[in-house]
DNA sequence: CTGAAAGCGCTTACAG
DNA sequence: CTGAAAGCGCTTACAG
C-alpha cells in the first residue's frame, strides 16, 4: 500500500473509484457521496498524498500564491531591509496563508524589470509591492504592471493618476500629530529633519503635515529648521550636525522616520545636548528600536498589522474580481520619553 | 501582433516554426540554429511571453521554488520575529534568486505539520528550516521529514543520530570567547544568562563555552551565577532581577543572545547599577539593535550571510544531487562599550 | 452521484 | 537543426 510519489490515479485505483472523483472527493465536492469521500480521503492521508500544484495550477491557470516585492533604495550587497517593512512581512504571510495562499517574497532592486513576470509565468496571481522607492522610478513600474494587466496592491500614498489600489497611512495627519504633540508640550522652535521632495510622497506628505500644525497654531515654518536627510544609516547624524551649524535656535526636532530620529539623538547627545530636556525629539514609523533606545523614541506609529491585512485582502479580492477600494489608515502617536512629556 | 496571453505555440505560429522549436529557442538550446533562436526570442520579447511555470515545472517535476520555514516558539498572533532570523531571510531571498530559484516563505508554529506538503505538492524542491525550537518537537518534525524524502537544511547545531544536513555557527566557541573576554578585562564573578537546557541545544552550547573559559582560567563555575531565560521580550529582565535578588557578588554577565542582555542591562540600569563600570556585559547574536544601545552591546556575531548562502548553496545542492556537507562557521566577538573595553 | 474524455502549456525522447 | 507526438497530473464540462 505504499507508493513513492502517489498521483491522483494511484488513489483512485486503491479506492475502487475514477481518477475524477478522487480530484472531486479531495476538493470536498458535494456531489461526491459522503462514504466515497470519506474513503478516498483516508487513502490520500495514508499514502501522505498531496495534490500536485502545477498540475492544479496548469489546469485551473491559478497558482494560489501572492508575490511580494520588497524595494529598497539601499545599495550594495549589505543592504539591511527597512525593519518596518520586515514586520509587515511576518504579518503579511500569516494573513495570507490564513486565506489560503502562499508568498514569494522577492527583493528586487527598483530598477529590474522582473515584475510583470511574477503574474505572466503563472507564478503569483497577484503582487504587494513594500517599499520607499523614488517615486519617479517607482511610478513607471507600476504603469507598467497595470498596462500588462497585473494584478497589484501598493503600500503607499494614494496618488493623482497612478493606476492600482493601495493602502497607506495618513502622513499629513501623522505629521500634524507629531507636531501638535510638541508644541503643545511648550516647544516652539521645532526643526524638521527629512525630505519634504515631490519624488518621496509619503515623506513629503509628512512635512505638509507639520506645517499644517505649525500655521495653526500661529507660528511661521522657518525653513532654516528644515534639513534634508534620507532615511539610511548615518544621514540622521548629519543631519543633526548640519542643523546645529547653522546657528539656529531650536528645542525640538520632529524626524521623518524613526531611523532619522535615533541617529540625530546620537548626534545631539555627542555635542552635548540632554534629550529630551534640551532638545525634544519625535520620529515616525515605531521600529521596533524605537522603544528600547536611551531615552525612548516618541513617534508616530502606523498600525503594520492593519495594513498586512489590508494589503492581503485586498490583493485577494482582486484576484477574485471583487470590488477592492485604496484606504487610508490613521496613524496613531506613542508618547514616550523623548519628547519630554514623561 | 497583440496576444492576450501568449503561449509557446502563439509564437511558434507567428515564427512559422514549431511549437517544440520555440520550446528550444527559449532554453537556448544549441540545437537550434542562431538566427531561428533569436527569432523566437525576439518575438517572445515583444508579446511580453514568459514560461508559463506550472506548465514547464509539471513537465520537469520541479518548482525551481525553495521554501522557507521560519519557526518561532512566541505564541500568539502579535508573536515578532526573532530579527536575527529576519536579517537572514534577506540574504537568502538574494543568494537563493542568484541561483534561479524563488523563495516561499512560510511562519509555520513548530506545532503545524504543513512541512511536508511543500515538497510533496511540487511548491518546493526543498525546504529551509529557521528557528530556535524546542529541541524534541523540532527533532521530531525533522524525522519526518526525512522519512518523506524531503530535501531540507537546518539552520543550527548538528546533532548526532539527526538526519538532515545543517550549517551552524560554533556555539561553544562563542561562548568561550565571549567569557575569555570577560576575563581578560579583569571580570571574575561572570554570571550565565540563558538557558542550559539540552532541549535547546545551541544555547547549552554556548554555556558549554562559558564553563570552558572558565575552568581554563582556574576558575570554578558557581550554580548561583546561572540563570535561566527564554529569549523573548521581558525574559532578560526579570532574569537580571532574579539574579540581583540571589545576594551573589558579580561584576559580568554574559547572556545567551542580545534580547536578553538588553533587557537585563535595563533591569540592571533601574536599579542603579552602571555599565560597564559596576557589571559588564556581552551577549550572542549581534542583533541590530545590539550598536544602538546605550552602552552599545559586544557580544558575539554570527555571520549571517555566510550563514545564508550556505544554506543556499546547500540546498540547491540537494536539490540537484550533489554531495552536501554539514558545516560550522566560526563566530567572532564584536567589541563594544558595554563590556568596559573600550 | 460517477466516469470517460479533453485539455491546461510545457519538455523531451524519437525520428528524420 | 527541426517537427510530430507523448505525457506530466490535475480539473471540469458533458453524458449518463
Amino acid at each position: 500500500m505504499k507508493v513513492d510519489n502517489p498521483t491522483s490515479r494511484d488513489i483512485a485505483e486503491i479506492a475502487g473509484v475514477s481518477q475524477a472523483t478522487v480530484s472531486r472527493a479531495l476538493r470536498n465536492s458535494p456531489l461526491v457521496r459522503k462514504e466515497t469521500r470519506e474513503r478516498v480521503q483516508q487513502i490520500a492521508r495514508e499514502l501522505n498524498y498531496f495534490v500536485n500544484r502545477n498540475a492544479a495550477g496548469l489546469r485551473t491557470q491559478q497558482s494560489n500564491t501572492i508575490a511580494l516585492l520588497l524595494f529598497d533604495e539601499t545599495e550594495g550587497e549589505d543592504a539591511q531591509i527597512n525593519p518596518f517593512f520586515l514586520s509587515m512581512l511576518g504579518y503579511i504571510t500569516r494573513a495570507a496563508s490564513g486565506l489560503g495562499y502562499d508568498v514569494l517574497i522577492s527583493m528586487q532592486q527598483l530598477t529590474d524589470d522582473w515584475h510583470i513576470e511574477y503574474q505572466a509565468s503563472n507564478r503569483a496571481d497577484g503582487l504587494i509591492l513594500l517599499g520607499y522607492g523614488d517615486y519617479l522610478t517607482y511610478h513607471e513600474k507600476i504603469e507598467a504592471l497595470a498596462r500588462a494587466n497585473t494584478r497589484f496592491m501598493i503600500w503607499g500614498p494614494i496618488i493623482d493618476n497612478q493606476p492600482g489600489h493601495s493602502i497607506s497611512c495618513d502622513n499629513v495627519d501623522g505629521g500634524d500629530q507629531a507636531t501638535r504633540h510638541l508644541l503643545g508640550l511648550g516647544r516652539q522652535r521645532i526643526a524638521f529633519l527629512g525630505s519634504t521632495s515631490q519624488r518621496s510622497p509619503e515623506l513629503a506628505a509628512r512635512y505638509d503635515g507639520y506645517r499644517k500644525a505649525l500655521l495653526d497654531a500661529g507660528l511661521e515654518p522657518d525653513d532654516r529648521l528644515k534639513v534634508d536627510a534620507m532615511s539610511s544609516e548615518g544621514e540622521g547624524y548629519r543631519a543633526a550636525l548640519d542643523l546645529l551649524s547653522r546657528d539656529v535656535e531650536f528645542d525640538a526636532i520632529f524626524a521623518v522616520t524613526d531611523v532619522i530620529a535615533i541617529d540625530a539623538m546620537r548626534a545631539l547627545e555627542d555635542n552635548g545636548y540632554t534629550i529630551p530636556d534640551d532638545i525634544a525629539v519625535v520620529g515616525f514609523d515605531d521600529i521596533s528600536l524605537a522603544g528600547h533606545v536611551t531615552p525612548a523614541l516618541t513617534t508616530v506609529r502606523q498600525d503594520i498589522r492593519q495594513a498586512a491585512d489590508g494589503l492581503v485582502h485586498g490583493i485577494v479580492g482582486l484576484i477574485e474580481g471583487e470590488p477592492v477600494e485604496s484606504t487610508q489608515m490613521a496613524p496613531r502617536l506613542i508618547v514616550r520619553a523623548s519628547c519630554g512629556a514623561l
